[in-house]
DNA sequence: GTAATATGTGAATTGTGAATCACAATTCTT
DNA sequence: AAGAATTGTGATTCACAATTCACATATTAC
C-alpha cells in the first residue's frame, strides 16, 4: 500500500532527520537513498520529489547540524553570564551533544562530504566558524572584564577549547563508546582553565 | 607495452605509497583499484597480484601511517631530553606532518576506513592509543622530574596534547589550507604549556 | 635449457546505488 | 464535481568500481 501522502516540507523534515538518523548509525557511507527512504516509509524513488538529489539531502542535514550546534550556544548564554562559566558549561553541553550525534563529527570530518558539491567544503568551513566566533566573543567578553588574560588570542583559544572536545570524540568513537569523553571533558577542564585565566 | 615486472615487496609499498598519496589528493573516497594501478604504473588487474583485497590495501596503508606516527615520536626523543621540550618539539612535526599528509587525519576519520573490516576500526584505535601511549610516558617523565604538576593525570594532559593538533588540523582541511596551523599550535602552545607546568 | 613460478594484461562479470520515467492515487482549487 | 497539481510507486537505466579469469611474458630454480 502506497504511503500516506505527505506535504513537502514535512517530508523534508522527516528525511532530513532520517538521513541524521541513518548516518549516526552507518555512517556517511552508509547514507543511501534507499535507506532514507525506508526510514521514513515511502520509496526511493519518491525522495526525488522533495530533493533534487542526494547532495540537497546533505545539504539539508548540514544545516540542521549548524542549528543544533548553534543552539547550544545560545543555551550556555541564558545560564549564566560569567564567560568562564559559560565555556564550562559549553563545553560539557558539546561533549553530551556528540555522545547522542555522532553524525556531527562523521559528518565534519568525512571527506565523502566534500567529494559531491565543490562550495560544501566551504558549508562546514562556515558552520565551524561560525560556532568558532561565537567562542571568541565569549573569551573576549572575558578578557574585557579582566578574569581572562590579555595576553590570550581569543582566536587561538577558541580553536584551543574546540580541542578540549575534538580528540575526545574521536576516541570516543574508535573505541566503540568505550572512552569515556564526558568524563574526560570534566577532567580537563580545569587546565584549560588555568591556561587562560588572568 | 607491459609494465616492468616487479618484485611482490617493492609493488606492495608502491601501492601503499600511491595508496596515501591518493588520499592526499582525492580523499579516502577518491581511492580506487583503477587510481591506485595508474598512479604505479600497472593495470587494475595487476594490483591483486600483491594484495588480496582493496581492504587489504587500507590495511598497509594504516600501517604505514602508524609506522610515520610513531617515527614523529622517537625522533623528538632524540632532540632533546627535556619532557616540556619534547612535547613541544612534537606537536610542531606532528602540525608539520599533517599539513603534508593529509591523508592521515583523512583515514582516522573517515567512516569509509570502518565500513570495510570490522576489525578495522579497533586497529585505528590501537594507533591513537599507542600514540597516546608514548606522549603519557613522556609527560609521567616530567612529573616524576617536578617538571609538570602532579595533578595532572598524564591520560587526560595526552589527550589534550592531541587537542593542540587536532581541531587545527580540521580547521585546516576544511579551509583549504588557508588557516595556518603550523602558526596555530606555535600560538596556542604557551597556554598549554602553562596548563601543564608546575 | 627447461619446467615451474611470478607478474602483467585486457575482457568479462558482478554488485551497487543514484537518478529517471510513465503511470497511479491523492489532495487542492475553483 | 472536474481538472490541475502534488505525492507515491515500480521498473528501468546508467555509471562506476571491485573482482575474476584465461592468457601472455618474464624470472627463477634445478
Amino acid at each position: 500500500m502506497p504511503a500516506p501522502k505527505t506535504q513537502t516540507l514535512q517530508r523534508q523534515e522527516q528525511i532530513t532527520q532520517a538521513a541524521l538518523d541513518l548516518i549516526n548509525d552507518s555512517g556517511v557511507t552508509g547514507l543511501s537513498i534507499a535507506g532514507i527512504a525506508q526510514r521514513v516509509g515511502i520509496v526511493p524513488s519518491a525522495i526525488y520529489r522533495h530533493f533534487n538529489s542526494k547532495d540537497a539531502v546533505i545539504d539539508a542535514v548540514l544545516d540542521l547540524i549548524k542549528l543544533r550546534m548553534l543552539a547550544n550556544v545560545a543555551h550556555a548564554g541564558s545560564e549564566t553570564s560569567d564567560p568562564i562559566e559559560q565555556l564550562k558549561l559549553l563545553s560539557q553541553r558539546h561533549a553530551a551533544m556528540l555522545t547522542e550525534n555522532r553524525a556531527i563529527p562523521y559528518v565534519v570530518f568525512s571527506d565523502t562530504v566534500y567529494t559531491g558539491d565543490p562550495g560544501r567544503k566551504a558549508r562546514v568551513a562556515q558552520i565551524i566558524t561560525t560556532y568558532l566566533g561565537e567562542i571568541e566573543t565569549i573569551i573576549d567578553r572575558g578578557r574585557k572584564d579582566g578574569i581572562i588574560r590579555k595576553d590570550i588570542v581569543p582566536a587561538t583559544a577558541a580553536v584551543m577549547f574546540l580541542g578540549l572536545i575534538l580528540p575526545a570524540a574521536v576516541l570516543w568513537n574508535v573505541s566503540e563508546g568505550k572512552f569515556d569523553m564526558i568524563t574526560h571533558v570534566k577532567n580537563a577542564w580545569p587546565a584549560f582553565e588555568r591556561s587562560i585565566v588572568a
